[in-house]
RNA sequence: GGGCACGUAGCUCAGUUGGUUAGAGCGUUUCGUUGACAUCGAAAAGGUCGGAGGUUCGAAUCCUCCCGGGCCCACCA
């Protein structure tokens, strides 16, 4: 054995073998309980951080099942990671002087695709050299064929059951990015922006968007204020368009905020919208997609947001319909992706009821069906929002992800709004009824970039001729899926949910392990479709995992060029050391960090391991391998020998149990207490003398230890225990990775 | 605005149902060690467990209040 452990000289060669041995592929033995992880998806197009490190979790999980005997199945995959993704190909884009508008969808989609297609294999190979033991021949990608399908057919058996419809409702739109978003993907900032207090007539409002004031219906006051009470149902008056409204009343409204009197604009704040449901009201639309203004007077016509807000604030002045500004400090909704600000808006878009979904996933918390450890603080995160939960718009204004299955007829249709390049490539936008005039279907459907129905349009779940006038002029909807409509569906469709073997075998999955940031986003939505599509929760346990920061405390991020790259890590310190460096500890829930420091610390570790098997090897050499296994009944045990059996008999049941409940990070500090201090630093250097003396029976005993111990350190330490495990003579000739936990 | 955890050695954190001198890693200091390992060993310094009060034979651990930063949720115009 060379003196100090090479990680570059074992890992490739040691993951190999496991490869070809094909232990990472369960058999499916009926009447024996498997055990199931499901990786969390990682972004198709993505090189891996430092957070998916922890997928080291799963690993020590996957890798102690396996030892045990279990059917052991740890299935990878990757998510084509719709916004995320399109967002990166346009930035991409961007820097070529291009934008998506510049394509048609079609030849849109297969581009971001090829790009992917090309980035595709880069995590898969970061995966393996972290060590994962992850099926290989089970890998699946959110696109395939066969998961589309699944993901259609469930979309189409939500529409049967009632459970799909059509909503004009407002929602999170992204000007920028061009879509809207559902409320899981607003981030908020504080702002410091300012309160303009604006004279209505009888009456004055506080607003901080004047320049939505044209689309303003109502001023609705608090129904307790004494103040108002006489100028309800009186009218106010809209400055600078002299526009009479009613004083109507609303819970809703602060009496303390402002004047008290709020301007309702349905159209283009959330709170106001729902004002406007309540009053029937109705809904003024004065900012358009591209977020420009319209429908307003011609001076502020295709203005930006913020001129018109400036210019409307000047013109009010002059009018002397501005009483005052006040600064104010305020949350704004942003994009989670570009960070522009949010604008509320009113557009149809496909909904899913989710209350009737969410029943069934809360029982089985509550009943303790599905275990979320650590409980205390994320089962009640859990019930906190599957009980408030919001219907879900899972239309996206993207293309990169699957179309959402409706067809709409054209001719029955004719006020569908359609964006497409002619022939020649320019853009044309326009309503069908005046663009027929002009083109043909088939230059609007080769050429088509998007289109958006109204709200209640006459739509068919397939694409034969219309039912109703029999014609053929039938396109898709161009909206696509939230992804998350798709990677909630992963235990399902990865399995071959309904019929497939390994649906049956395999579902429910035992854990499912991630960071908290996505239990909404993506855990309550598997809940939600395990039930909904196959009676059971999709997993008995829901570990959450804590979250990797730098040496100093801080987020990664590349602003704070604090990022450490895991590749980085495997190449300087071996997979094992980061590994192990990722458990250690991190107690449940809290921050893991991760430097320098500590990273060297763990390759000091790994080194002494080595240097502890290099002893004990050298020594049996020197002996030329005459001594005998250890048995329970070895004679000649000396005190101290009996006492770090007895210590190790301690271990192998204090990191089982440790195992079991989740403390990686205690197990690790056991085992590494033990190895270093207990046996290396106390018992190795009391054997020196014996095995001077000649003693064989000491050199039994240190190699037993060393053996169990490599047994117990191999769910952490995969790499470099399997390549000593291989170098010692031994009576278990398998490899390590398959061979028996210690009891 | 509502809620959730947290505050233990210079730094990062353990401390399981309250029970003998409160632990680990890294860092610091001293000494040692040329045949497993300098990516080593032995030892030491360093904590009135955020503060105050209470329950108890006994509190880092349970209760109340205060201080400090953290996170989640929410329609404050």
């Amino acid at each position: 054995m060379e003196k100090t452990y090479d990680p570059k000289a074992v890992e490739a060669k040691i993951y190999q073998s496991w490869e070809k041995g094909g232990y990472f592929t369960p058999k499916i033995t009926p009447g024996k309980k498997p055990f199931t992880i499901l990786l969390p998806l990682p972004n198709a197009n993505d090189p891996l951080h430092m957070g998916h490190g922890l997928f080291v979790i799963e690993d020590i999980l996957a890798r102690y099942r396996r030892m045990l005997g279990d059917p052991t199945l740890w299935l990878p995959g990757a998510d084509h990671a719709g916004i995320e993704t399109q967002y990166v190909f346009e930035k991409k884009l961007s820097r070529e002087g291009k934008s998506r508008f510049d394509f048609d969808r079609k030849t849109l989609y297969q581009t971001i695709f090829d790009f992917v297609e090309q980035n595709r294999d880069i995590n898969r190979q970061q995966l393996k050299k972290l060590g994962f033991s992850l099926d290989w021949t089970r890998y699946h990608y959110s696109l395939e064929p066969e998961i589309i399908k699944t993901v259609l057919h469930t979309f189409r058996k939500l529409h049967q059951d009632g459970l799909v419809y059509r909503g004009e409702r407002i929602v999170n739109f992204c000007t920028h990015c061009g879509t809207a978003f559902s409320d899981l993907e607003v981030d908020y900032v504080e702002k410091n922006e300012f309160l303009y207090y604006l004279n209505y007539g009888p009456i004055s409002i506080a607003t901080t968007r004047p320049e939505t004031i044209f689309a303003d219906v109502a001023v609705a006051v608090n129904p307790k204020d004494k103040r108002y009470k006489n100028l309800v149902g009186q009218k106010a008056v809209i400055p600078l368009i002299d526009k009479e409204i009613s004083i109507i009343t609303d819970g809703l409204i602060d009496v303390n905020f402002g004047t008290g009197a709020l301007k309702v604009t349905p159209a283009h704040d959330a709170t106001d919208f729902e004002i406007g449901q309540k009053n029937k009201l109705e809904t003024l639309v004065v900012i358009d997609k591209n977020g420009r203004m319209t429908n307003l007077p011609e001076k502020y016509l295709e203005m930006t947001v913020s001129k018109a807000r400036e210019e409307t604030i000047k013109d009010l002045g002059k009018e002397g319909k501005l009483i005052k500004i006040e600064p104010l400090r305020h949350t704004v909704g942003i994009c989670y992706r570009c960070k522009t600000t949010i604008e509320p808006m009113i557009m149809p878009q496909w909904f899913v009821k989710i209350k009737p979904l969410a029943k069934p996933a809360i029982e089985a918390v509550r009943k303790g069906q599905t275990k979320i450890v650590p409980k205390k603080r994320f089962e009640k995160m859990y019930f906190d929002w599957m009980e408030n939960i919001h219907d879900w718009n899972i239309s996206r204004q993207i293309v990169w992800g699957p179309q959402i299955p409706i067809w709409y007829c054209l001719d029955c249709n004719p006020d569908i709004l359609i964006n497409f390049l002619d022939k020649k490539g320019d853009k044309v936008s326009g309503q069908y009824q005046k663009l027929k005039e002009k083109y043909s279907f088939e230059e609007i459907k080769n050429g088509l970039q998007s289109l958006s129905a109204g709200k209640n349009p006459i739509y068919s779940l397939d694409d034969k001729p219309c039912r109703k006038c029999h014609g053929k002029n039938i396109l898709q909807e161009t909206d696509t899926f939230d992804t998350w409509f798709l990677s909630g569906q992963w235990p399902l469709t990865t399995l071959g949910y309904p019929n497939g073997n390994d649906f049956k075998y395999f579902y429910p999955t035992s854990v499912l392990d991630t960071l908290w940031d996505i239990l909404f986003f993506w855990v309550a939505r598997m809940m939600m479709f395990g039930f909904y599509l196959a009676g059971k929760a999709p997993f008995e346990v829901i570990h959450i995992h804590c979250r990797v920061v730098d040496e100093k405390g801080q987020k990664m991020s590349k602003s704070k060029e604090n990022v450490i790259d895991p590749m980085d890590t495997v190449e300087k310190y071996g997979a094992d050391a980061l590994r192990i460096a990722l458990v250690f500890g991190a107690a449940p829930g809290s921050d893991i960090h991760i430097g320098e420091s500590k990273l060297q610390a763990m390759r000091n570790f790994t080194n002494k391991l080595w240097n502890i098997g290099r002893f004990i090897l050298m020594n049996l050499e020197l002996v030329a391998n005459q001594v005998p296994f250890y048995d329970p009944k070895t004679t000649g045990l000396t005190k101290e020998d009996r006492e770090i059996l007895k210590d190790l008999a301690l271990l192998i049941k204090k990191v089982t149990s440790l195992i079991e409940r989740y403390r990686f990070d205690l197990a690790a500090e056991n085992l590494y207490q033990f190895a270093w201090h207990r046996f290396a630093d106390e018992y190795i250097e009391y054997s020196k003398d014996r095995i001077k003396g000649g003693d064989l029976v000491v050199l039994s005993v240190l190699r037993h230890i060393y053996l169990s111990l490599l047994k117990l350190l191999h769910p952490f330490m995969p790499f470099i225990t399997e390549e000593i495990w291989q170098k010692f003579p031994r009576e278990n000739k398998e490899p390590l990775i398959i061979s028996p936990w210690p009891e």
